[in-house]
DNA sequence: TCGAACTTGTTTAGTATTGAACTAAATCGC
DNA sequence: GCGATTTAGTTCAATACTAAACAAGTTCGA
């Protein structure tokens, strides 16, 4: 049985596709105030309410999500609530600001992802995508 | 005209794969006696001899590049030699050993992507092999 | 031919990240 | 009930990263 396809090759191409969007929109999302993994935990807060769910949603330690946690909160970007039910977790909710920056930030990310994308037809997009989603 | 595709959920399922796979990978690459980013600076050797290159390629900074190839130096699975044409460029090679290793990470790197893969079709695979090469 | 401008790779110094250990709260087993 | 175990989030100490400045070599224009 021959191998069909180079496993680790297509990673070196998502690899540097995925770094290269981020070295790209690193320093627009900056002007927001706002660090790209800022963004990132910023973007899950309302479907992950809880830092230990953001750790394990974004594959990061435990402690660098106090530390996004706290800096977005001193920003003023989201706030947090002892959770009524379990006096141990920390429920996290974005303010109106941290909403428009989170807007903000994620349309620079679409803009400069959306660059890359439009070396596709749209009907590709579409094939990505669903790609994307059996995979993850 | 209306929006065909949500670019920043694209996004964040590619980049969700791109972490998990690489959270996955980490120690078993590490018993190798390699962190993750050395092997992917092992990986480019080969095509980008010089470190300048690397961190182009790999977007890192160059001096994480300089930490990251005196360590695989030290490690003996690359050497470095002053090019004779630019006496400013240091030639990168792989030794028997670091080819060796570097055949052993990607080896594990293709079995933990592989295995995401392997949600897809032969077909599906071909699909998004071309699609990423339309985009990086 | 020479100096201004650029490029390569390194060093340094300060910041960012994170594993390990910790506190507090919840849950489990009996 | 209640000690043993698990989980949430934090702290701390140590490591990793990287921006800025640098030394060395090259290139280019006049």
């Amino acid at each position: 049985m021959t191998k069909d396809i180079d496993e680790a090759k297509l990673w070196s191409l998502n690899y540097r596709l995925v770094s290269s969007v981020i070295t790209s929109v690193a320093p627009e999302v900056a002007e927001l105030g706002l660090e790209i993994k800022e963004l990132f935990v910023l973007a899950e807060v309302d479907d992950h309410a809880y830092p230990a769910e953001l750790a394990s949603t974004l594959c990061m330690p435990k402690p660098s999500v106090t530390v996004y946690v706290k800096r977005l909160e001193a920003a003023g970007f989201l706030t947090r609530e002892i959770d009524a039910a379990d006096l141990r977790r920390h429920r996290l909710l974005l303010t109106p600001e941290g909403r428009r920056v989170l807007a903000r930030g994620l349309g620079r990310l679409s803009e400069v992802f959306g660059e890359r994308l439009a070396s596709l037809t749209a009907a590709q997009q579409r094939t990505f995508l669903r790609l994307l989603e059996k995979m993850v």
